[in-house]
DNA sequence: TTTATATATAGCAATTTAGCTATATGAATA
DNA sequence: TATTCATATAGCTAAATTGCTATATATAAA
């Protein structure tokens, strides 16, 4: 098995009204987002810049938030034309909401 | 309807090593604690006494602990004899696990 | 009513988190 | 190779959280 799952780590990534925006934004990129150039919305993500200016924070802020969910496996970055993009990663949140559901 | 959840406020509650015991513990309150005389284990929940040694604090962190737990609506509290007794709020937890489900 | 005991509150220190600005890094392009 | 621009890191302050001891409150029993 590759997903491991902390759900102490989770909950804690999960805590913060502007992360769990991100992580509910990121649900419909599409809907939320204008179109990119160089990253495909749905396969690679949306854009830092795009996320950091919802959250309504400094760029070095939203990019500790967005570390914080990273590395909680709720989201995955990938690095495109020196931007980074960050979709869901969907496996591991619903790993996350299984262990939640069985043990809280 | 009389129940009002706030999942946020419920993740930061649940945000904690000590309170995810706490809940774990009252998931099986004769399994994990002794019998008491003067409230029912099942029916109004575990002394707080047991609570606290449980978690390895001292007595006005453990109700602290506690507090944040039952103003997330996930334990009640029951007085009884002097004493207080915490059972979990299971229609409040179900109700926070479907919404976990449907928005994050 | 007084006393004893369980719980709650006050108040303080240490730690963690979240925000910022300034700057370093690193990758794409000229 | 040099430049540019997005992202990451450093380093700071403010706020929130967690722990403690001391003390107040409040309930049960004497």
């Amino acid at each position: 098995m590759n997903i491991s799952i902390d759900i102490e780590k989770a909950l804690k990534a999960l805590a913060s009204d502007k992360r769990l925006l991100v992580l509910s934004l990121l649900k419909d990129p599409v809907g939320n987002f204008p179109p990119q150039v160089d990253g495909d919305l749905i396969e690679d993500g949306v854009c830092s810049n795009w996320l950091t200016e919802k959250m309504g924070v400094a760029q070095p802020t939203a990019t500790r938030h967005l570390k914080v969910l990273a590395d909680a496996g709720l989201i995955i970055p990938t690095r495109k034309k020196g931007w980074v993009f960050y979709k869901r990663d969907e496996a591991h949140i619903t790993a996350i909401k299984k262990l939640f559901s069985e043990e809280v």
